[in-house]
DNA sequence: ATGAAAGCGCTAACAG
DNA sequence: CTGTTAGCGCTTTCAT
């Protein structure tokens, strides 16, 4: 129990600074500074005695002087696109991954700084280099944000973003989920499964933008043309999250049409939520008439539908570690890129009927 | 479009601070700061010229010397509990909060920076003031950050929590949503509709507490006294969100019970969801059977349920909004206590029934 | 209306 | 092993 009593004592309490420390040793302040830093060059003896002294007067270094005189901030910045209507969606994602960030940036020392860019903005002005962060983590890319991420780039400020490679980053600074990997991987087990008629849905806004979707185009190429298929048998349909209602639009003309699908991957557990949704709706039956699965990115995301949802689990939380990881690797120019790709789960629920014979 | 090549020039630019300012236009670096910070004491064309030479160099105060010199740091601290069990749970809560409190933060100059309570942290160590923030905001209260909070609002640093009121805290550094008055309006409800047998569940776990739990009880005995009611009327069942499958297990009872309820309150997405499925599972209906209503922190949870939820709608994204506000009041001082009760919202829904007759 | 100068609390040469 | 000292880049009296 700690005894707050005390605490009430400390408000009118002097600042301590670091030459408080120097003067009730009888030591200069670079000495104080070096023991506190663990910069050598001092005995053991001087070691106690400053931070005896350190604990009796309770002195806490200060930041901001730390902050002015190294030219550090110890702080990554982490980029949030705060768009009222985009809110919903992928919620899991971004929270797991800012969770993630944090707990490795925490065990570097490191503090996680909220930097919002507004998707509306023109963000002329966001075009200069961050002063309260000593890098900058993009958890996705969007309209909004890609241009201050290639300029972020270009000027060699410490960044790292989550997603698909930029064309002009040859270095690497991004965290990779092996996007069009699992996909791949996704409509290779649908199609042995004897699905004839996938849907691939994927969100797509002008606002937004989503860098996955030539990616997502080439994979559903690659598969068509690899096994030989008729095009009908893998569609991709996007719909716009910044529309309330087009996803269930969409996903009703798909289902009213003629060559009903028997297959659909939905990209996130809220479209898979909707997806549930209007089928049951429309009263077919998961997965008697359609099967389905989603990319969720928190572990037991899926476990809850009814059927349990077959998922791909790629997990946000390890994606922000890695994130973290890697910003830290290159704003303190240590060792070598830390990081592999992020490890992709297939979870096999009970939303997928084998349709062969 | 935004030249990228320029920004290549400005990697290798000296840092141009404001005595190079002063220089160029031959003032002194006090007027530039004067300027500056809209400080006064200067005439027009002085501060066009100042205006100008800053644009011309390109100059950009640092942030850090500023934090230093007026001892203040504009950025708010925003605890977030990383624990991992708890991830799901309450994401849009949090996520909401979070941006809506970024949004308002950034009208009146600040950042937030994350501070991470860490649940099974004994904490000790963290019992000294913030240095990075000038204010704290704690989106809820747990067992790992109550001791904080309360040591904080001891020390009279400016601090802000969502939730119920702590007893020592006076001076309502809280954003209270209505909690007691929301809960006992949607129980009225349910008795009007006819409801015998309600079940209100709320979380509640050892390691993260939870503060709600006594008001919740006051509140069914309250609503049991009030309308002469049997105590089988309404009863609270916890549920422990710390381990994965309590809430299933609860639900399996309570459903199986001989005298099965009516109705179901449930205070989350996660969990009425959960809801859904275990009845949908045991072969009930909804409503017909059971009627289900959930608390909601963002506009549309609910709707994508089949039948959609009938929901009490309390928007996180406004708490979040007057937590920044009302933490920035206290830092700065200003005015009045600039926030009244958050509204919350009964959004009628299909799932619940009227039993009458 | 403007300038000089003293901090803010620390880091990091450099000297000893 | 330890001390001196010059910054870091700005704010803020106090003069003028």
């Amino acid at each position: 129990m700690i005894n707050l009593r005390k605490c009430e004592n400390m408000i009118p309490t002097k600042k301590v600074t670091i030459y408080d420390v120097a003067e009730t040793t009888g030591l200069s302040i670079a000495t104080i500074s070096r023991v506190l830093n663990n910069k050598g060059g001092y005995s053991e003896k001087t070691k106690t005695r400053v931070l005896d002294a350190c604990n009796k007067l309770g002195f806490v270094p200060n930041n901001t002087a730390i902050n002015l005189a190294s030219k550090k901030t110890k702080t990554i910045g982490l980029s949030l696109t705060t768009n009222d209507y985009y809110d919903n969606i992928e919620d899991t994602y971004t929270l797991r991954f800012l969770k993630g960030a944090i707990s490795s940036a925490a065990r570097y020392g490191y503090d996680i700084l909220i930097e919002s860019h507004i998707a509306s903005d023109d963000s002329q002005k966001q075009l200069k280099l961050p002063q309260k962060y000593d890098g900058a983590v993009f958890p996705h890319l969007s309209n909004s944000n890609i241009q201050y991420v290639e300029f972020l780039l270009k000027s060699g400020f410490p960044t790292v973003y989550a997603g698909s490679l930029l064309p002009d980053d040859p270095k690497h600074h991004n965290i990779y989920a092996g996007y069009k990997e699992y996909k791949r991987t996704v409509l290779d087990m649908l199609l042995e499964s004897g699905h004839k008629n996938i849907i691939v849905l994927e969100n797509y806004s002008y606002s937004l933008g989503n860098t996955n979707v030539p990616l997502l185009q080439e994979v559903i190429k690659a598969f068509i043309y690899d096994n030989n298929l008729p095009y009908t048998a893998c569609q991709l349909v996007l719909y716009d999250i910044t529309m309330p209602n087009h996803l269930t639009k969409q996903l009703s003309n798909i289902l009213s049409s003629p060559n009903r699908p028997d297959a659909i991957y939905a990209p996130s557990t809220a479209s898979a939520n909707m997806v549930y949704t209007i089928i049951n709706k429309m009263g077919y039956h998961i997965p008697k008439d359609i099967s389905v699965i989603g990319t969720v990115h928190s572990p037991n995301d899926g476990e809850s539908f009814l059927p349990p949802l077959s998922t791909v689990f790629i997990d946000a939380y390890e994606m922000g570690k890695d994130a973290a990881k890697l910003i830290i690797h290159y704003i303190e120019e240590n060792d070598e890129h830390p990081i592999q790709k992020i490890a992709y789960e297939i979870k096999q629920r009970e939303s997928i009927q084998n349709r062969n014979e």
